[in-house]
Order: C-alpha cells, then structure tokens, then sequence
DNA sequence: ACCGGGATGTTCT
DNA sequence: GAACATCCCGGTG
C-alpha cells in the first residue's frame, strides 16, 4: 500500500543536514512494513569526526563515497546494524542515519522481528532497532532507494515539529558545533537520552 | 524511572 | 588490542 511518491534522487543530492531535516515526516517503507521517520542525525563526511568517513575510503565506508539516494549499512557492537542515506554529491560521503520512527504498517511483522520490543514504541526508536524491525542487513549495503525494495515516500502529510539538538552516542563530533540530529519533540519513538529540549 | 554492565565481532590503530 | 553512530536485562529506589 503505497500512497505518496518515493522521494527523487534529488531529494538526497543535498547537504545531509537539509536532507536530514526534511526526512522528518516521511515514510520508510519496505514491502507492507512501514514507519515514519521521526529522528535522524547527519554526517558530513570527511570534515566532521564523527563521520565513518572522516579519515577516508575504506572497504566498510564505500558506499558513503558513492551517490546519493543509495542505502549505507553497517554493523556495530558486535551484533547490530545501522543504516544510512547517502546524501550530498558523489565523493563527499555525507549521509544521515535513520534512528527513529513511527510504526505505521506491518506492525506484526515488526513484533515478530524484535520480540524484546515491549510497547509498539519500543519497534523502531533506535538505529538498530529499525534495521531489525525492516530486516535491513549488510546485504543491503548500496542499495538504490529511489528504485530498489527499500524506499522512502511522502504521503503529502503535514509537515511535522522538528527541534535540533547534539548527535547521539559518539565520542568525537558530539559538542554544540555539531546540533546535527533533528527530531519531533515529544514523539515516543524519539530514542537516545531522554532529553526532549533541545 | 534510572543506572550499570555484558553481549559479540568487525574495523581500524 | 581498543574502539565501536547499540541494545537488553537485571539491579535498585
């Protein structure tokens, strides 16, 4: 059930901190599995330390070099993985990562694919948990969102509150000259520290 | 509600 | 060998 339009290439061609505020309000969606988005945070590339892409190219980061409108994935702690939309222009490696959102559809599929998630909030607020809830793995490193399984829509829904505040849980770029994480305040599938001001 | 620690393995120094 | 764009569980108040 796909209402709206998957967003264009375009959409993402743009500094990853416009990119990342007007993904607020729209639509992931992969098959009948879908979530508004409702927290991002971006990256910068290779001027901003907190950016995978910081200190160059590697095997892990390609996709981040690669153009825009195009799905980076990555796993951490051991057991985790986390996704991005690559942003801005092929070789700037900027991007934003999705860390949370509003179940909208599936919502029994999403249980079954995160069965410690005690409340329906519970599903997709946290970078991880969205990758879990969709399914999302390395495999899907460098897909093509604005053609490919995963996407991303707008349903011509209002546009929602969005506040800024410093990044979650890094230890480099995370000081006040980086308020690059934008959310709806007072949303309950905001993750991260429980600071709704900003 | 809040806090502390463990899980678990890839990536980079 | 350390760090890691995290999550979950079990403790305590």
């Amino acid at each position: 059930m796909t209402r709206g339009r998957t967003l264009p290439r375009s959409f993402y061609a743009r500094d990853p901190r416009a990119v990342a505020r007007d993904l607020l309000g729209k639509v992931l969606q992969r098959g009948s599995v879908a979530a508004r988005i409702v927290e991002v945070e971006a990256y910068l590339g290779g001027r901003d330390p907190g950016s995978h892409a910081f200190r160059g190219r590697t095997a892990r980061n390609a996709t981040m070099f690669g153009p825009a409108g195009h799905l980076y994935v990555y796993f951490t702690y051991g057991m985790h993985w986390c996704a991005n939309v690559v942003c801005s222009v092929e070789g700037d490696a900027g991007a934003v990562l999705l860390r949370g959102a509003a179940p909208v559809e599936g919502l029994a599929t999403m249980r079954r694919r995160r069965p410690a998630a005690r409340r329906d909030a519970d599903l997709c607020s946290g970078p991880a948990r969205i990758c879990a809830a969709f399914a999302i793995t390395g495999t899907h490193d460098g897909i093509d969102l604005t053609t490919g399984p995963i996407r991303i829509r707008s349903d011509g829904g209002a546009t929602p509150v969005r506040r800024v505040s410093t990044r979650v849980g890094l230890s480099e770029g995370r000081g006040d000259h980086h308020r690059w994480r934008w959310y709806v305040p007072g949303d309950p599938n905001v993750s991260g520290p429980k600071v709704r001001k900003g």
